[in-house]
DNA sequence: TAGGTTTTTATGGAAAACCTAACATCGATC
DNA sequence: GATCGATGTTAGGTTTTCCATAAAAACCTA
């Protein structure tokens, strides 16, 4: 299991590596805003953890079970984000605490907020309910008051 | 700011005062499966910084404070581990997720969730949209097809 | 090949949390 | 009041994670 850093360290390098083809150890330090021993020993560790491979002087390149982590972590990234702004949390504060959980939750926690997000999504139109929500959160009642729903939205 | 460590502590305790009236250290570390040297070194931090009152062989208690701070990471969690079953999470990994999700969150993003759970709670009925969630979860597909809504649900 | 830049090594440290072992205190019982 | 078992406390470490500074090594380009 890897550190949350880690897992930081892996999605920067990704994100780098598609941006400019390969990753430096500078830009990888001032991604990160740390100092270029600290990347060097974090990439010994990835290195070691088969994660990337690390040559003196080489530069980093993510290897397939380091892509697929950061990968991974990214996609959970996007998918929280995502949620969030769909319950209109402000884009800074989604994208900050999407950092916070993007680590540490279960498959199975992201794949329903995954679900949720697409279900949104690829809703035929705007869902009701969204609406309804966003009227709930600014009166605290439900719009459409006492009446029951039939089967049809 | 307090460490996550230092939250489980005074949720912890606060569950512990609920029931029994009072704190001790062993029970306190058992409840985390910690040793009591551990509670100690902790629970004099909390002290320090205004979150409980300790004295040597006198028990534990919550100081306002620190009372204040474990209600808010409690009805954190209580929201959090809502807002997962909501969406089909089992209730085992609800709650460990939680655990997870309830340091550090931005304020407004747990009001967001909270909302959402406040929104299906009090609802009239359950609502549809749950319903059609949790169908295209199984099926990847919208129940209701192509159609659009109209205004009403 | 001289120069500046980048990378690397070596070393250290701060902080958080935990532990074990030994000692102190408490409280109930004799 | 002395004793003893349970509980609490202290002292001294260990581990982990992450980061930094300083100096040496390698690299690259003019």
């Amino acid at each position: 299991m890897l550190s949350r850093k880690a897992e930081d360290y892996l999605e920067a390098i990704l994100n780098i590596t598609e941006t400019n083809g390969y990753a430096k150890i500078k830009h990888i330090a001032e991604t990160l805003d740390v100092t270029p021993p600290s990347v060097i020993e974090m990439v010994k560790k990835l290195d070691k953890k088969g994660c990337v491979t690390y040559k003196k002087y080489g530069g980093v390149t993510l290897t397939e079970k380091g892509r697929g982590i950061a990968r991974v972590v990214k996609d959970r990234h996007d998918t929280l984000k995502a949620f969030l702004e769909i319950i209109t949390v402000p884009e800074k504060i989604a994208d900050k605490d999407a950092c916070t959980m993007e680590h540490e939750l279960h498959s199975v926690t992201v794949k329903q907020i995954k679900n949720l997000v697409n279900f949104v999504k690829t809703s035929p139109g705007h869902p009701q309910w969204l609406g309804h929500f966003e009227e709930f959160c600014e009166t605290g009642e439900h719009p459409c008051g006492e009446e029951r729903r039939s089967k049809s939205e």
